[in-house]
DNA sequence: CGTGTTATCCTGAATCAATCAAGATAAGCG
DNA sequence: CGCTTATCTTGATTGATTCAGGATAACACG
C-alpha cells in the first residue's frame, strides 16, 4: 500500500539492523508529508496509507525512527511532541505562542560560534537548539486586539536573546 | 511560617492586582531556593514551609507567578515543567540528556544579533530561547563507557547549531 | 524456496503530570 | 468590621504516552 518505497529509507533501516516494515515506512512518509505535525496527526496520516495500523505501532515507529536519527522529535514547551524529517541540516524553529504552529528557520543571522556557551559547567555539549517564540500572522490580529487595551512603548521590543 | 517576607515580591503582586497569600510566597521561595526544580520538588519544598498547602495551590501559584513574569517556566523536551526566579536577564540553559539536570548559561558567546531569524515567516518574534543539550559531568562516565564500544572520529564533534 | 528466530506489531490496560469543578476560606477594600 | 470575590481545598478527571503479553511477519540461513 506504500506507493513510493523510499530506497534511502529502506537502506538506512537495513544498515542500522532495523527491519523494514510497512508501518515504519508509512510513519516516515506521514512525517515527511506533514512537517511539524503532532503524534495524532501522524497517526491519522499513517492510517490514510495503512488503515489497520495500530496506535502503538505509530508511537513505536516514531520513537525508533527518532532514535535512528531518521526523524527529529521536537517538543516546544507546552506543546505535544512534533516530528520532522529534516535532520542534521542546522535549522531551528519558530513557534507561535497562540496556536502552536511551527515554522523552520534555515539558519540564524550570524555564525555557529555565537552558539557556544561561555561556561559549559563541565558538560559535554552536543547540540545547541534555538527556539524563536512569537505570534504567527494568522494569530496576530487576535494579539493586536488583545494588546490594544494596554499598548505601550515596550511593544516595540522585538527579538531579544532572553 | 514564611520567615522572610519578600517586600519586592509583595509589592510586585500587589501592583499586579494579585493577592499576597502565604501559598504564593511559599511557592516563590521554594522556586528561589530550588532553581530548575520540577513541580513535585517545588511542592515538597513549599510544604516544608507550609505543610498544609494543597497540590492545586502550588500548581496555581506557579502558573500565576509565571504569568505575572515573577518566575519563568522552562520545559526542555522530554522533561517535566521546571521553574526558576531568574527572569529578564538574558540567560539560557544547558540540559543533561542523561539525568535532565539543568544549568544556567549567562550568555552565549557573540551578540544578540546572531539570534535573529533570517526569515520570520510573518511572525512577530518575541523571544529567542537557546537550549544546549549535552551530558553533565556526573553522567559523562556512563556516556564514555557506552561510547567506548563504537568510538569514531565523529565523537570529535562538539557544539553545532543543529 | 522452506524454516526458525525474534523483532515488531496488535490488543488492551495502566501511568501520572496536569487540569477541571464546586464549595469553603480569607485577602483587602470601603 | 463586614462584604466581595480571588484564592485555596478537596476530589475527580483528562489525555498523551508508556507498559505488558500474546500474535505476526521480517529476514537470515540452510
Amino acid at each position: 500500500m506504500i506507493e513510493s518505497v523510499n530506497p534511502d529509507l529502506h537502506d538506512a533501516l537495513h544498515t542500522l539492523g532495523l527491519r523494514v516494515t510497512e508501518p515504519r515506512l508509512a510513519v516516515f512518509e506521514a512525517v515527511q508529508s506533514h512537517p511539524h505535525a503532532d503524534t495524532e496527526t501522524i497517526l491519522d496520516a499513517t492510517r490514510a496509507a495503512l488503515p489497520s495500523v495500530s496506535h502503538q505501532a505509530v508511537y513505536d515507529g516514531l520513537r525508533t525512527l527518532a532514535e535512528a536519527g531518521l526523524v527529529r522529535r521536537i517538543q516546544p514547551a507546552g506543546s505535544l511532541a512534533r516530528y520532522e524529517v529534516r535532520v542534521g541540516d542546522n535549522h531551528h524553529h519558530l513557534v507561535c505562542q497562540v496556536c502552536g504552529r511551527v515554522e523552520d528557520i534555515d539558519c540564524v543571522v550570524g555564525e555557529a560560534p555565537c552558539l557556544t556557551p561561555n561556561d559549559d559547567h563541565g558538560f559535554v555539549v552536543q547540540q545547541a537548539e534555538v527556539t524563536f517564540w512569537g505570534t504567527c500572522a494568522d494569530c496576530a490580529p487576535d494579539a493586536d486586539r488583545a494588546a490594544d487595551a494596554g499598548r505601550t512603548a515596550t511593544d516595540d521590543r522585538t527579538t531579544s536573546a532572553d
